[in-house]
DNA sequence: GAATATGTTTAGGCTAATCTAAATAATTTT
DNA sequence: AAAATTATTTAGATTAGCCTAAACATATTC
């Protein structure tokens, strides 16, 4: 039985190695978490003694399979209560994060299994990230960013890589969401800014927001 | 904003206080939170600080105001929860209890109130407690206990004094649950048991089991 | 490869929530 | 109303999770 702070650890870790190849180093996490260097080092400590990490001092964390099992059943709460929040209880896609901190902590195995089976098994939550299933496994999609779509190549964006409320309100504005079909018109030789058509509309992004979008070619 | 803990000492202060006119003692918090009374002391000194609750040493506490209200904000949570899970997640009644106390300490005014709105505003939980609406109201029936029912008068089961696991599935089994028409057909002087037509089916129950259904006469 | 900068760990403290054991107040019994 | 019992509080300790400041490794730069 995990606490509420070991398992934010362990999430962090799962988020942090996916980047990495594994390991993961101190201030990472630090910031990841909202902590500092030295908790950091406490927490890994013991999480080491649980099994759950490997741990060598300044050498950073790497999961173990149990450490990897933990963090992707919190994961997987974590989106199907994403899921649940958007498609049942009006929540825009860049308000659900915050309450599905709080929920993704909940412990009742039923409770996980029942809401996916109300959601009907959704494999991707709001976002496009792709919800593990009672088995822990999830596929995702081969997806690329926007910024490597080929011209005038139709694609549908299936994810984003920045969640931020920021961000996501944006694409809103924009009109782009999962789904939207995405097609590169032109691309601008001096500041890599892209005219695409997005839906049935068409319109400039900057690179930037480019390299945040997922598209399935 | 309060702790996990501090939440649960005012929601068993508001539930304590319910059968007590207003003042709770020390030793009845500390056997429902399953602490010992020197915690107890030490919370309510906290929550004293916190203008949540009126205390005096040896004289027990009582919730103010803002204690009421923040209790009953943990009591809506709490039941819509419970309704939830066993309208949408085929929980039996006797299952939502523990999962409940968990759900019950997520914040977001949001989450509450879209819950409520997609359970269509719901009056009462699944064991008939009333559930306080966004303005804290409830109102409950004006019910009886089974035993204070007269003889060959019909009433109907609005609830349940006892909300244990082993006293629910007993009522599973007998077939009683809330909605239930119920009428005492005879009443054994010797040891106060009852014969009762229950639904479509008569039988036996005794004083202890009678003494913990409410009924709507 | 020595000097500097950056990242990590250790040592020692703090707070919230709990505990045990002893002291004190309130209540009940005789 | 004194004695005995029960309830409550105080004092001092413990644990998890965090902190700061200082010490120590590793990485980078000259």
């Amino acid at each position: 039985m995990q606490t509420l702070s070991t398992e934010d650890y362990l999430k962090a870790i799962y988020h942090a190695s996916q980047s990495t190849n594994g390991t993961v180093a101190t201030t990472r996490i630090a910031n990841k978490i909202g902590a500092k260097p030295s908790s950091v080092t406490d927490m890994f400590k013991k999480l080491s003694e649980q099994k759950l990490v490997k741990y060598q001092r300044y050498q950073g964390v790497s999961l173990t399979n149990e450490g990897v099992k933990t963090a992707l059943r919190i994961v997987r709460k974590h989106r199907l209560w994403e899921s649940f929040l958007v498609s049942h209880l009006n929540f825009n896609w860049d308000e659900v994060h915050q309450v599905a901190e709080q929920l993704e902590h909940i412990q009742s195995e039923k409770l996980t299994n029942e809401l996916e089976r109300f959601l009907d098994y959704p494999t991707h939550d709001p976002h496009g990230d792709p919800i593990p299933n009672r088995a822990l496994f999830m596929k995702s999609y081969n997806k690329i960013l926007l910024t490597e779509l080929p011209l005038n190549k139709e694609g549908v964006c299936v994810g984003v890589k920045d969640n931020s409320s920021d961000f996501l309100r944006y694409l809103d504005r924009r009109q782009i969401g999962i789904g939207t079909p995405i097609l590169i018109l032109h691309r601008e030789d001096f500041d890599q800014s892209l005219h695409i058509q997005a839906g049935k509309s068409t319109l400039m992004i900057t690179q930037k927001t480019a390299e945040n979008i997922y598209i399935k070619p």
